[in-house]
DNA sequence: AGCGAGCCCTGCGCGC
DNA sequence: TGCGCGCAGGGCTCGC
């Protein structure tokens, strides 16, 4: 479900409200959403509480907490994904559990005093974890919201995001160019560019008026640095709305949703006009999803379209 | 290198 | 009303 827009709006939401605050306790009620941690609940649970927390950092689409250095200990950091459906709320102490709960982590703040972490997750495809820091590759910070170049074991090899500061943006031009690939599959590599998702995908295609399918190696270095543009700026106008919600599953820290659905201009917009031409918005299966496209703004590529027909006529 | 398939899951809305 | 189906903001692994 969330994507980069809606990971940041968890993220600053968390920030003042983690950093410098003791874990005073953990309760896992849903095992799996460890299985990213190996070595289960109860270690998790032993070496998590009594430790204080540093900050709240993210890169693409994942996020997290680095636990403040302890002499006898390597640093680590309480890595979280919320996957497809996983929310991580602001609680008091004595709250109603929220609704399809996994995790709960208990936090003594010294400005705000008590307060829980709720990691809730209809799908159980997010997850939380223990993870070793370690060395970034470039030497720059590991994400945003925080100054020191380690970031997590489990996310060294997800690419920087094109809000990161230290994003390259001519390396990045050159590796999309390299690949053999179509243009949304790369999009959606987190190893080549991280936090784009399906919704940010279609929608920055639609604005570029490029084609899911065009061949990367086909394309001009101007036209990419054009898409990389409208990447740019839907993940930017999306953050500032408070990201895309359709339903009570992405909500920010305090259960509130965000605004950007209404500005989308491709994405689940099937049937309706296309807001540049008037043409019907469709959806086709891709990788096992859909992408929304405007097939008048959006063209398919020539060589690819002759090469569709060459397939179905083979097929008569 | 890149791709498709399979897997990890729950729950909602729809048509019958 | 009940049931089956398709669908959903992600990512990892494997075999080809």
């Amino acid at each position: 479900m969330p994507e980069l827009p809606e990971v940041e709006v968890v993220r600053a939401g968390l920030e003042p409200a983690v950093s410098g605050a003791l874990v005073t306790g953990v309760e896992v009620l849903e095992p799996r959403s460890l299985r990213r941690h190996l070595a289960g609940a109860e270690d998790f649970e032993r070496r998590l509480v009594g430790r204080r927390l540093a900050g709240a950092v993210r890169r693409g689409k994942f996020l997290w907490l680095p636990v403040e250095a302890s002499p006898d200990e390597a640093p680590i950091a309480l890595l979280g994904h919320l996957g497809m459906s996983g929310q991580l709320l602001l609680r008091a102490p004595g709250a109603e559990p929220d609704r399809q709960l996994r995790i709960r982590i208990g936090l003594e703040h010294p400005e705000h005093g008590e307060l829980v972490v709720a990691f809730a997750d209809q799908r159980i495809f997010g997850s939380l974890a223990l993870d070793p820091l370690v060395p970034t590759a470039d030497g720059a910070a590991g994400g945003l919201g925080w100054s020191a170049s380690l970031v997590p074991e489990h996310v060294a090899h997800i690419a920087r995001d094109p809000l990161d500061p230290a994003f390259d943006d001519d390396a990045f031009v050159d590796r999309l160019l390299a690949r053999r690939t179509g243009l949304k599959r790369a999009l959606l590599d987190q190893t080549l560019v991280s936090g784009i998702g399906n919704i940010y995908a279609d929608e920055a295609l639609w604005a570029a008026r490029l084609h899911y399918e065009a061949p990367t190696a086909s394309l001009r270095r101007p036209v990419v640095r054009r898409l990389l543009a409208e990447v740019r700026s839907v993940l930017t106008r999306a953050l500032a709305d408070g990201g895309t919600s359709f339903d009570a599953q992405y909500v920010n820290v305090n259960g509130a949703s965000g605004y950007f659905s209404q500005r989308l201009n491709a994405y689940g917009r099937q049937g309706r006009p296309c807001p540049r031409c008037g043409r019907p918005i469709v959806r086709e299966a891709f990788m096992n999803r859909s992408s929304h496209l405007c097939p008048f703004c959006q063209r398919r590529p020539r060589a690819l379209a002759q090469a569709r027909e060459g397939t179905s006529l083979a097929a008569k």
